[in-house]
DNA sequence: TCTTGAAGCTCTAGTGACTAGAGCAATTAC
DNA sequence: GTAATTGCTCTAGTCACTAGAGCTTCAAGA
């Protein structure tokens, strides 16, 4: 039997995340020892695996309680599990074309700035007046 | 004068938010009405464009404070407002390729999955199993 | 001038996904 | 046996808002 910092240490997820995805229900509440601290085998260390996978993949805790709803059934079909990745890639890509329009602006504003003082610093002004950037952002 | 409503709508900075700004010492305290209701001029017009724009571009709300004060005092050298912009763009380059990592995975899981039921559904073993993941991630 | 409905006010609490700290109890290594 | 580490519960804080209750003020039309 593992404790939660054993836990911890395997699935690189925090001991305070653990408990708090305990508190969540995201995990079910573990054996205790005699002096009432968490005990994990197996299937713990399984599903909070599969939890920090999912995680680093960007999914939000509600996606990953559906997933693990589904992973307990599986004969059903699984067009939902489908669906929410499908739906994560989806929200991945569009936080990717954001982020590379506020690169693309970035740029442009610290390459810009060749004044000494905060006065004419471009970076000031760009922030100060929209009509400096080149492109449509937020 | 600007009622709170007129400057959210000049801005597109929600009520709400504006409110929660000048709590925060973002924007200072307006005018108020005979009523009690904020009144707005053309300074923090312009103060919330400001931060609006900083907004959009990802920076954080003490980044924009210490834009802020730096607009303050023009004759200063705008080093420290350059630095600020300079890291803004490490950090939305940094958020781009983890991104574009999870991209990739989440294509890979999404498009193997020819399973029809939950039993054998790619999605679900990818997520279980991290070394099904050809890359590292997260 | 009166009325009505939109907009404004303050205050508290909630969001998501944790993180930090206090003050104690249990376990483990030597 | 004892000291260091780890664990426990509980509350509160993070960030940048957002929502709601319950009230007041304002602007436009009759």
């Amino acid at each position: 039997m593992l404790s939660i910092g054993d836990l911890s240490r395997r699935t690189g997820v925090k001991v305070p995340t653990i408990r708090y995805y305990e508190q969540m229900g995201l995990v079910a509440a573990p054996e205790r020892s005699e002096g009432n601290q968490r005990r994990y085998g197996r299937q713990e260390l399984e599903r909070l695996a599969f939890i920090r996978h999912a995680r680093d993949l960007g999914f939000a805790v509600e996606d990953i309680r559906a997933l693990i709803d589904l992973s307990g059934h599986p004969e059903q079909p699984c067009g939902h599990a489908d669906k929410i990745a499908e739906e994560q890639l989806i929200s991945v890509r569009e936080k990717i074309a954001q982020l590379r329009r506020l690169e693309t602006e970035l740029e442009r504003i610290a390459s810009c700035c060749d004044g000494k003082t905060v006065g004419d610093c471009y970076v000031i002004r760009a922030l100060s007046d929209h009509a400096l950037c080149a492109d449509e952002h937020g």
